[in-house]
RNA sequence: GGCCCGUUCGUCUAGGGGUUAGGACGCAAGAUUUUCAUUCUUGAAACAGGGGUUCGAUUCCCCUACGGGCUACCA
């Protein structure tokens, strides 16, 4: 499928809850870059903007990073769509007319990026650079922890630095060159974060930080400032690696003329590996054993496979209940929640400061819980699907359901589906004979021979009148009651697992049990 | 190195000037299930350290330590 599918779904989104929206509205946005596959970090900002904006009342933009045209990853962009469409953050289907602030796409914005910042280089906010990366990559070997700021940009090359005819002819004649802002000296520059309170900078040690690329394209700074600013955003949260930019981007607003229109800030706090420290990333996930992204996703140019928390078998509600509680919690000892109640109940002040440590134990309890709540005929599809892939075609529907009812609380992935029931749709070849065979006696054999016929003509084939009928017949042979137990579960599941035998036995149905019975015996003979 | 942010059981967290510092995951033990798992009960397990302020500090302030983030013509 071709990129256009992306797009839908932004549109889709803008239309779905820009058209129910009014003036005064909280916007909120958030701005995947196409880079890679669909972290948990990013699907949590995801979450927590589009709980705020639900919880608000308000509407949740997409804006789509697409300017860093050498990490960009073609199928990307429709993969993120797909991943917080199958998290139910943004709608699956979609009428594919525009929001009101289209084009979503950075790309697409390119002009708008350019004339903002000339219009900062006017106003003596920002200035062009003409230096080379070879000679910046020089300063950096040169300086240690160079930095390009006002201690040293008048030794530089730029229009600071050189004469005003020197720089029209370089500009006349077209030099690469790149936009950059020009750093106020000894200012402190201070901004209310809703999650952190007061964070204040000095501007004398921010670097003169890139606004417009020698492409053309803007960086995420300039880009972000003016997206938020026209597409009227009254909130912008994003992770706590973003902080450190903040007093470029504060400076930014002041600069175009836009402070009054500034939206809130907030920084989510990290999600961090599970074991030692640091930032969670994608090699933890195969160091480690879990999944670190949303869905399964194949890299095109390395053609590696990343698996994803949906085809790990998680259920999205899980999923999406897990993210939020790494970070947030509504004050009381409620654990489990649906996206309904997360909406209701999510609020900014309840976000903790401090990063969490990803703690796959963790998940797979949400899923299990989730699994058990699951109504059975949402299960249902998921439950095929793993058959299916054990070449398991066409299960009868209410066969499949009265079978998921007995095994759905032993399960902690759908995939588990098939190591708890798999016996329900195909018998046994290995048994574990260990377990019964050195106290197998013929007096056992000779029970077993007795009850195959009569089992085969027992009328009320239902779990309780199983269970008496063959504890009776036990006893009347004269032998204990727990030798005789395990056995046939053994004979009709081939091990020591499974749920109750009777009820096993109800469900596989006389004629198969009695098969089964018979195999199995013939199994333990030789 | 510089700047910024943070620090309650192993992990996610609640709490907040006086509490037996609460819950959940995981772990351990027991019960139930004549299997295994589920479930239930119980248990072990935390306020980083030092100074203030205070009658009293885990809670407020400062310092230190530790952790993290940023320090690109990446986001």
């Amino acid at each position: 499928m071709d990129m256009t599918r992306g797009r839908l779904h932004i549109q889709s989104l803008l239309s779905k809850f820009a058209l129910m929206s009014t003036k005064n509205k909280v916007r909120v946005r958030f701005a995947p870059s196409p880079t890679g596959g669909l972290h948990l970090g990013g699907v949590r900002t995801v979450l927590f903007n589009y709980l705020f904006a639900k919880n608000q009342g308000g509407e949740f933009v997409l804006r789509i990073e697409d300017t860093d045209q050498t990490r960009y990853v073609p199928g990307a962009e429709e993969y993120i769509m797909s991943c917080l469409a199958w998290c139910g953050l943004i709608p699956d289907e979609s009428p594919a007319n525009g929001g009101p602030y289209a084009p979503y796409r950075q790309s697409e914005r390119k002009d708008r990026y350019r004339a903002f910042a000339e219009q900062l280089v006017v106003n003596g906010y920002a200035y062009y650079a003409f230096d080379t990366p070879e000679e910046l990559e020089a300063q950096r070997q040169l300086i240690p922890n160079f930095k390009y700021s006002h201690e040293n940009r008048l030794q530089l090359r730029n229009s600071l630095s050189l004469d005003e005819s020197e720089v029209k002819k370089l500009l006349a004649i077209g030099v690469p060159h790149v936009i950059r802002i020009k750093m106020p000296v000894g200012e402190t520059i201070g901004f209310q974060d809703m999650i952190r309170g007061t964070v204040s900078f000095d501007t004398s040690l921010v670097d003169d930080k890139v606004l417009l690329k020698a492409d053309g394209m803007p960086t995420y700074h300039l880009a972000v400032v003016v997206d938020d600013y026209q597409m009227k955003i009254t909130h912008a949260f994003r992770g706590e690696e973003w902080l450190p930019s903040a007093p470029v981007h504060l400076l930014l607003w002041e600069y175009l003329g836009w402070k009054d229109s500034m939206p809130q800030w907030a920084h989510f706090p990290l999600i961090l590996k599970p074991d030692g420290n640091g930032k969670l990333s994608k090699r933890d996930g195969d160091r480690l054993g879990f999944p670190v992204y949303a869905m399964n996703w194949t890299d095109p140019k390395t053609g590696d496979l990343t698996k994803g928390f949906r085809e790990l078998g998680f259920l999205p509600e899980a999923f999406i209940n897990m993210l939020a509680l790494l970070g947030w919690n509504d004050g009381t000892d409620q654990e489990i929640f649906t996206l309904d109640e997360l909406i209701a109940k999510f609020s900014i002040d309840r976000i903790s400061k401090a990063g969490a440590k990803f703690d796959f134990e963790k998940a797979k309890w949400f899923n299990h819980e989730w699994i058990k709540r699951s109504q059975n005929e949402k299960l249902l599809p998921m439950v095929k699907a793993v058959l299916k892939e054990h070449g398991v075609i066409d299960p009868v529907d209410n066969y499949l359901e009265r079978v998921l009812a007995l095994v759905k609380d032993r399960l902690t992935f759908i995939e588990d589906f098939w190591i708890q029931a798999s016996f329900f749709f195909t018998p046994p070849t290995d048994y574990d004979l260990e377990a019964i065979q050195k106290k197998w006696s013929n007096e056992k054999t000779a029970f077993f021979n007795d009850i195959i016929p009569k089992l085969s003509s027992f009328e009320h084939w239902e779990t309780e009148a199983l269970e008496q009928y063959y504890k009776e017949a036990i006893l009347s042979s004269g032998l204990k009651l727990g030798e005789l137990m395990l056995p046939l579960r053994i004979m009709l599941v081939g091990g020591k697992f499974g749920p109750h035998v009777f009820d096993i036995a109800t469900l596989l149905g006389r004629e198969e049990t009695v098969k089964r019975v018979k195999k199995g015996l013939a199994a333990i003979l030789t």
